[in-house]
Parts: C-alpha cells; structure tokens; sequence
RNA sequence: GCCGGUGUGGCGAAACUGGCAGACGCCCGGGACUUAAAAUCCCGUGCGGGGUAACCCGCGUACCGGUUCGAUCCCGGUCACCGGCACCA
C-alpha cells in the first residue's frame, strides 16, 4: 500500500468537518483552554507561508491540548476591512463585499487543506453586519464615557491622489500608490483616548505571561517619564509652563524654547518687535512634513522672540524665549526650559545662536560638548544645590518649586491618543450623528448595526472626505436629540477596530443580543494562549488591551486583560536569506507544497524549520527530509499491521518513554523543531530494532499534532479504536526510562581523553577507580601526581594531574 | 543615538543555562538492491595533521581578554548583522 496522501489528507478533513471533531464547548466538565491565532487580512493573494508558521504552532499545541483532557477553543476568523480590498475593487469596479466574499472563501479552503484543527462553526468576519454591530456598539460606549472625541489632527494629504492617506500608506514621505510627495492637514477626526490608559497598560504588564521583547516594546512605546512641570513668569505678565526631567538642572536654564504651534504664540504676537519673523518661521513649519520636521542631523532653525522674555525663577535672571520645531507641540506642555550644558539639542542651538552654556554637573566639559552622562553626577553654579548628588537635587527642587508653587512632579507619556477615523468607504460607519443644535450625538444603539451605503464609486473625494459623504440620502437624516435635520458622520473606523476584540466574538459567535454572553464571557475568561507577530506589539496588541480595558471597567468582560500569555514567532525567509515578497520572486505558496508533498509534510516542515521566535530561510531541500520521514513511519505502519497486542516492545520501550517526555515537553515550551528531531530519532531506532504494534500506538499519539492525517489513516489501518486526534496524550514513566549503565567523560586537567561505561548512579570512588584503570588514563598517570578529582555524577569525572615532584 | 535580539560545520540548526560541542535534518561521499536510473536501505561526514590499521595528536562555538578543575553558557572590551524607537526635553 502506497502513501497517497493527497486521498488521505482529504478523507480525514472531511471526516473531522462532517463529525465537528474540533467543536469547543461553552461548558462541561473538562477544563477549558483558549488558544488564539491572529486572523488573516483575507487578501487576494491568499494564503502565505508567512501565515503557516503560526497558525500550525497554535495548531499542534491545541491539538496536544485536547490529548492532555481540556475542552479546546481554537477558532478562526477574518479581519476583511482594510485598504487592499478597497484598492482592488476601485480599480475593477466590483463591491469590496463581493472582493471579500471571494478571498474569505478561498482563505477557508486553503486552511482546511493545511488540516488545522478550527471549530468552523465559530467562523467570524469583520465585514458581516451582525459582527460590526457590535464593534459599532463598543465604540458607542467608549462615546458615552467621553473617550471618544473630535479633533482637528494633521493628516497624510496626497497631492496626486488629493486624498487622505493612513500612516500606513505613507512611505518615506511619499504616497504608497502614486508616489507623490505627502503633506500634512488640518482635518477633524475621531479620537480613542488611550492615553487615559498608559499607566494601566504599563503596570498590568508585569503579571503577564509575556514574552519578554513584547513587554519591553510596549513600554518604551508608552514612554513614562517623570520630572516636574515648571512655571516660568514673562515679561508679558503671565507663566510659560514647561515640562522637564532635569528640574535639578533648573541653574542652567538660559533660555527657553516654544513649539511653532504653542498657543502662547498668537497671544503674544501683536506685543513682538519680530512678528512677521515668527509668522514666517510658524508658517515654514507649518508647511514641513513630520519626515522633514523629523529629519535627522538637521541643522537647528529657531526664532528668538523680540519683545518677550522670561523669568529663571531660581536665579532671577530674565532669560530669551525662542520658538523652534525642534520642540514638538504633541508633547509635554510643548515648551521647554533649554539647559545647553546637558542635553544635546539645546547646546546645539546655543552654539549657533549664542545663548550662554553653563555647567551644572560636574563631569564634563561643556564648552566642547554637552555633557549628559550626569546620573551619577554632582551639582555646581546651582545655588542651593550645589554639592547634591542629582538624585537629591531632583528632590529638593521639587520640593523648592512646590513651595513656592510653581511646579509640581509631573508624569509624561510618549504614547498619544489613537487617530480613530479613516475618509474611506470599506470600514465600519461610525455610529455618531452630526445635529447643528445638540452636537455630536449617538446613535440609538438598537439601531446597530448600521450599515454602510451602496455607493456608486469607492474612491476617495477630491476634498478628503469619505466616498459615503456622497450618499445624500444616506447622510441626512434626524438627531436622535431633538428630532431636528442632522448629518451623519462619514468616517469609518480603522481596520484596527474590528480585530480590537474579535477574540470575545468567538466564544458566542451567533448571539444578537450582546458581543457574547455573560455565560460565556466568564466560562472562557481570557485567552489563555495567543501567538502572533511581532509586527502587531505596539498597534494591535496595545489596542485591543485598552478596548479589554474599557470593556472590563463598563461591566462587560471579566477580566482586565484580553491575554494570559503572548509569544511571538519568527518570520520565514525566502530560499537566499532575505525577505520573501513579489518583487523578489521569492513567495512560496503553502498549496504549492501541498500539491507536491501533502499537508503533513508542509506543517512538518514549517515547525522543523528552526526556534519558532527565531527568523528562518525556506529551503525546498530540507522539505523533502520531512516528506522522507513521513515515508519511513508509513512504512514502519504497513510492517506493523495485522499485529496484535498494544504492549511496548522491551527493546523500545526505554526510547519511547524518553520521547514522550521530550516531546511534551518540546510543545509546550514552543520548541517544535527538536520535538520533531526526538521523533525522528525514535523512528531511526524502530528502523534498527524492529517496531511493535504498541510501538506505533506511542509514535502515532506523539505524531498526531504535527501530521495529523497520517497519523489517523496508520491509526485505522492498524485497528484502533476511535480517531487518534481524540486519544489521550500517552503516558510517560520516568523509572522505565533510566539506562543501568552510563557513558561518562573522563577528563585529564579539564581536557577529554577517554570515556568509561560505569553502573548508572555509581559513587564517586567507584568512577574514579574505573577512570584510573582505563588503559589511555592509566598511561597518561604515569609518573604524574593526581592533586584533585571532580566528579559529577552520570556525566564526567576530571582528574587534576601534576608532575611528581 | 537609544532599547531589544543574534553570531556555532558546506547549509538549517541542537546542547538539561557551567560538564563528552555539532543531536535531528539537508547537502555531499561510499556501499547494497537494479540491466540501468530513480526510489529505498546501510555506512561515513567539524577542520588540520599522523598512522597499513583498530586508532592517535592538534585546533575549533564572531574577535580579544578574564573567572573556573572545566566556558557556546558567567564577567569586561571589540566587531558584524537583524528588529523596534528616534529632536519625547
């Protein structure tokens, strides 16, 4: 009988479709496990190695889970919103739902054929009406609880496409599609308050189960840090609050700094002898980029202001007030007091502007460079300070501005709130109603979801707003409030919003009466385990954290954390080591390694590839090794079959047990690769000791989360009962795996010269006198004085020798 | 610049975090089977050197140094590559 895997892949995903083998309970007596893959983005290209390397992980460790008793959620969805589709559909003239429609499908035949083990019967996508109801319906929420709100934000303008371009579709200041340059605008857009949750989403960190870069990534992106803001008189009868984490610093303080776009600015301009100077230098940043604002080693441009000083309030010395974009207007209180003695950017500016630089830590010399290094440092030409550790400087000015009230500690958070609307057609309608009388008001909620229009193009209007602002009907409508003429908003959501708690959907998919039951909500708590990419830290994984949030403070969800555990895995590489992509020529189809070698072969492969958090070339070679040892187990099943008896073969018997703990072990830490090699070793041994039908049961069991439909046809043919998917995970019994004899290194002064085959556990005498007897040592003894031995016992006896004196 | 990570044979990688470096797989070489080839099975395979030989001797985990009986692993320094952030005061 030949391995015709194609018939037998398909034979056993029917069988486990038609049966609902992978059906999760909400419910029953078995713990429950919740194990999460992220969703693809059902492009036109479909399905990508890329997504294969995950998604068979999250596949074998469910599968091994179901083998070990728990009740296993592991569900599948779509995350269809999003630019591609729209683009396509502009271009071809066809709705973006059909567009959707077909690459879901052509999604959902490739993940069957790669035999993954989904309950198909939670299936969700973002794009279905009875699904963004309830993402419409959360974000109603957060509206009500005022984190929501509308400002005028700058956004990426086009000025080919004369439309609004998401971050994402900037590249290198330029437009994705045309490639025409991109500016910035005013425009007024929905935001989510994240910030309101920095500190939460920073502290609720350390009690998770995440790996540790994602930790780490997700704090530097929130960026606390504190100091103290500080107000400072001026000359023009009121304070210019700043921000700074150096208040000790305060001595040095010789000049001050304000954003182009600070308020104080256009209250002080008719005062200034300079002001069309300034107009002009706010206009010039103004008309900057943020690329070109940003730019890095650019020269520092700068206005002082004429006609307007300030006070330092610890030495009382009137100081210059300029304005200059290299302070940024997003953060702190947009002003800064510039202490060029200790910080890069202010001494540059001083340095061509000629502001005085004075030293306060001692240390460095400040005439040549900046001197920042100063954490250790002691304070001088600082008054009162002076002779401080920096550490206690910080606290008694702190403690002086407080006192004086003009400053108070003050926390900063680089994180800034969430951009919430796109001018685009294929997204979630934003359930808000413009009314000239009451504002923006919500919608009723029991009129979710509402749906988007059928418009009749998709392209983006010239003056940027969404294609649905043409849709009049659609548009005008009455306010909720006073029952007067009102607009609709026409923004959609981001594509972030659906994937943002599409998690929760899965546990009560079908309910239309909440995003899920209150049952089912607490019965599946959180996601116990969720692997994804590293690409998603700081967008997907933070949102979707500050929606669980928000969720678990309104009553919704039980738990303030949507994820027990986070890991994150490696990218696939193409053939040469770099990145696959079209352009490279370089994709490998995962239907492709199908065709040619079968679904068990290609999730062998992937998970054999290397460590799962690590990067990893594809190499077509080294897939057909996996296919070769899959030949070798079917092989090693015909020889087995019309065997009787489930019994371990004595010879075997050692092996087994040794590999059942390996490769237990090996899925849970999510080290696949050296699970598999434990397989292949076992399998080099049946080959050499003959194999039993017991034998088999253990290798099949092991084998089942990785090739699963191999593992069932050999399973049948041999005549056991059930399918080997639902089998328990088989036992592993550490006293049969002892050897009685042990091979341990003998080494001569730290270097290997022989080895010696002692009784397992022998005492340390015992190992030394064999050591000594054997032959090559005995040699090298000669002669020679031993001064100490050190044994570790099972593994190496060294013998510390010295030239008799 | 800052924050992470990585560096081991011809290649992908292992090594219970201080104890026989290179498991497992690919490639390659040799043999068996075959009229032949493919497939399959068996054997070999870090580098250098010595021996007719079973074997023996050096050198080897990016580089330099340190701690230790013993270092891929710990410490100090250097270099290279990858990822993230980047005028965040």
């Amino acid at each position: 009988m030949k391995y015709e895997f194609h018939k037998i892949e398909s034979k056993w995903q029917k069988k486990w479709m038609d049966e609902k083998v992978f059906a999760a309970q909400n419910g029953g007596d078995k713990p429950k496990y919740f194990t999460l893959v992220e969703f693809p983005y059902p492009s036109g290209n479909g399905l990508h190695v890329g997504h294969a390397r995950p998604y068979t992980a999250m596949d074998v460790v469910s599968r091994k889970k179901r083998m070990d008793g728990y009740n296993v959620l592991f569900p599948i969805g779509y995350d269809a919103f999003g630019l591609p589709t729209e683009n396509f559909a502009i271009k071809n003239h066809i709705h973006p739902k059909l567009v959707t429609e077909k690459n879901v499908n052509h999604f959902r035949e490739q993940l069957i054929s790669l035999g993954y083990s989904f309950d198909w019967d939670r299936e969700i996508c973002t794009t279905d009406p009875e699904y963004y109801k309830w993402t419409q319906w959360i974000f109603l929420q957060l509206f009500k609880k005022g984190l929501a709100y509308k400002a005028k934000m700058p956004v990426n303008w086009c000025t080919s496409c004369k439309c609004v371009l998401a971050n994402e579709e900037v590249v290198d200041n330029a437009c994705e599609r045309c490639g025409s340059p991109v500016v910035r605008r005013e425009k007024s857009q929905w935001m989510l308050k994240i910030t309101e949750y920095a500190q939460r989403l920073i502290d609720d960190l350390d009690d998770l189960d995440f790996i540790e870069r994602v930790k780490i990534q997700q704090r530097n992106w929130i960026g606390r840090s504190t100091g103290a803001e500080i107000d400072f008189e001026t000359t023009a009868g009121d304070k210019l609050r700043v921000f700074s984490t150096r208040p000790d610093t305060i001595f040095g303080a010789t000049y001050m700094v304000i954003s182009p776009e600070h308020a104080m600015l256009d209250k002080w301009m008719e005062s200034l002898e300079n002001a069309e100077e300034v107009k002009a230098y706010k206009a010039l940043a103004a008309g900057k980029s943020d690329f070109e604002r940003t730019e890095l080693n650019k020269e520092k441009t700068g206005v002082t202001l004429k006609g307007v000083s300030a006070i330092n309030p610890v030495t009382g010395e009137n100081i210059a007030i300029c304005v200059s974009d290299y302070v940024l207007a997003t953060y702190g209180t947009g002003a800064i007091m510039a202490v060029p003695g200790h910080d890069e950017r202010d001494w540059e500016y001083a340095k061509k502007f000629g502001f005085p630089i004075i030293e306060v830590v001692k240390g460095g010399n400040v005439e040549e460079a900046a001197y920042t290094d100063t954490e250790d440092g002691v304070m001088v030409n600082s008054g009162f300070l002076d002779g401080m550790h920096v550490t206690e400087a910080k606290k008694t000015i702190t403690k002086w501005l407080a006192d004086k009230g003009i400053g108070t500690e003050k926390v900063n958070y680089k994180l800034r709130d969430w951009v919430f609307s796109r001018q685009r057609y294929w997204g979630e309608p934003i359930p808000v109603i413009h009314c000239e009388k009451c504002g923006y008001v919500p919608m009723d909620e029991s009129q979710l979801p509402l749906l988007l229009p059928e418009v009749d193009s998709y392209e983006p209007t010239d003056n940027g707003e969404s294609p649905i602002a043409k849709m009049r009907d659609w548009v005008e409508t009455t306010c909720p409030c006073c029952g007067g003429p009102a607009e609709r908003e026409t923004d959609t959501m981001p594509q972030w919003a659906g994937s943002s708690w599409y998690f929760l959907r899965y546990m009560d998919p079908k309910n239309d009466e909440a995003l899920a039951s209150e049952e089912a909500l607490k019965y599946w708590n959180c996601v116990d385990w969720y692997n994804g990419g590293m690409e998603h830290t700081t967008l997907h994984l933070l949102y979707s954290r500050f929606w669980h949030k928000f969720l678990y403070d309104i009553g919704v969800v039980p738990t303030k954390e949507p994820y027990a555990k986070r890991s994150s895995h490696g990218m696939i590489l193409g053939e040469g080591g770099e990145k696959m992509s079209k352009s490279r020529g370089n994709v490998v189809n995962p239907t492709d390694i199908i065709n040619q070698y079968g679904a068990d072969t290609m999730r062998l492969y992937i998970m054999f590839i290397g460590d799962f958090e690590k990067a990893a070339p594809w190499s077509s070679d080294a897939v057909k090794g996996c296919k070769r040892f899959l030949d070798r187990i079917w092989n090693l099943g015909q020889q087995a079959k019309g065997a009787t008896g489930e019994e371990y073969s004595k010879e075997n018997e050692a092996s087994i047990h040794r590999t059942i703990k390996k490769v237990n072990d090996d899925i849970l830490d999510m080290k696949f690769n050296t699970g598999i090699a434990a397989l292949m070793s076992l399998v080099n041994e049946f080959y050499d000791k003959g194999v039993s039908r017991g034998d088999m049961k253990a290798l099949l069991l092991m084998l089942s989360p990785y090739a699963p439909h191999i593992a069932e046809e050999i399973w049948e043919i041999l005549g056991f009962k059930g399918m080997c998917c639902t089998q328990a995970w088989p036992e592993y019994d550490e006293s049969k795996t002892v050897e009685a004899e042990k091979t341990m290194a003998v080494q001569v002064n730290g270097k290997l010269r022989s080895t010696i085959t002692v009784a397992t556990d022998s005492d340390d005498q015992a190992v030394i006198d064999a050591a000594c007897a054997d032959p090559k040592i005995a040699k090298m003894m000669e002669g020679m004085q031993l001064v100490k031995t050190i044994v570790v016992k099972n593994k190496l006896v060294n013998l510390i020798l010295k030239p008799q004196a």
